[in-house]
DNA sequence: TGCTATCTTCATATTCATATGATGAATGTG
DNA sequence: CACATTCATCATATGAATATGAAGATAGCA
């Protein structure tokens, strides 16, 4: 799994309040029961998120979380951040803590170009290349 | 990290195989001291790559592991598979047990190019690509 | 002010990958 | 056969990711 669980559970949140109609704070209970995920382990979750400034939480009645800014301003990597380091040491296939060009693991030269698009691909895909954005909401975005 | 620990210490292991010199079997102690990793850890991961046919190992005096076959036969996949599912459930980004084209994930169709791409390089890259292989070693593949 | 709804936080449990230590089984050599 | 050498296996420990449960803090509303 080229993912942790945490990250996996932080996308799929993600694009469920991408694709949340309206613009009212969603729940953390409604989106752990629509997941099927674990409640306060999605809000700790929710709330690392919240810390990076890619959500926006209100407590109290009416609460909730939002989107910060527009889904097609998300990038896949911007939800993974704060769980999983995917550039860092990640980046070496041999899990070496300094592999570079200069300084390469036996796998360097030939893993550089898959991991490359790999990181390419969680720095373009944006929250609304994967959700089912509602046409008021894309309509918004800029 | 794509890799589990135990991997990577399969892969390390391997590449050492491959580049020692001669064709006598090479003990769990030396590779273990070469490769910095734990003596026990490491021989239950080349007991695992012995029971799929990859390595040979021999007991008692002279024993130890030798490849099975040219490093130039070996793929990194062959290494890898007997720790970590990377065809499997694994090739989905959001860890769905079930993901294809029929039944996608909502990132199934832009990863798919990439897993792709992942999955090609673990099954196209050779331990002779990898490994510093003896010229003496290297002139008897085939 | 008091009440409820909601996120936040703390304490703890569970599971799994990783790791260690001790013992068992096989093999070559004298 | 006795012994040393080596891999094989078992029992257990550790640490991190995953998960649960309960209490704390804040916000709106009557």
């Amino acid at each position: 799994m080229i993912l942790s669980q945490t990250s996996i559970y932080a996308i799929r949140a993600v694009i469920h309040l991408a694709e949340a109609e309206g613009d009212d704070p969603v729940r953390v209970d409604d989106i752990a029961e629509a997941l099927k995920v674990p409640r306060n382990y999605l809000s700790k979750i929710l709330h690392g998120l919240t810390r990076t400034g890619l959500l926006e939480s209100t407590r109290g009645p009416k609460g909730g979380f939002v989107l910060a800014r527009a889904p097609g301003r998300i990038r896949l990597s911007d939800v993974i951040e704060p769980f999983d380091d995917i550039a860092g040491s990640s980046g070496c296939l041999l899990g070496r803590a300094r592999c570079s060009d200069a300084n390469p693991c036996p796998a360097h030269a030939r893993w550089r170009d898959v991991s490359m698009q790999v990181r390419a691909f969680l720095a373009n895909t944006t929250m609304e290349d994967l959700a089912n954005v509602p046409a008021n909401r894309a309509a918004l975005e800029v």
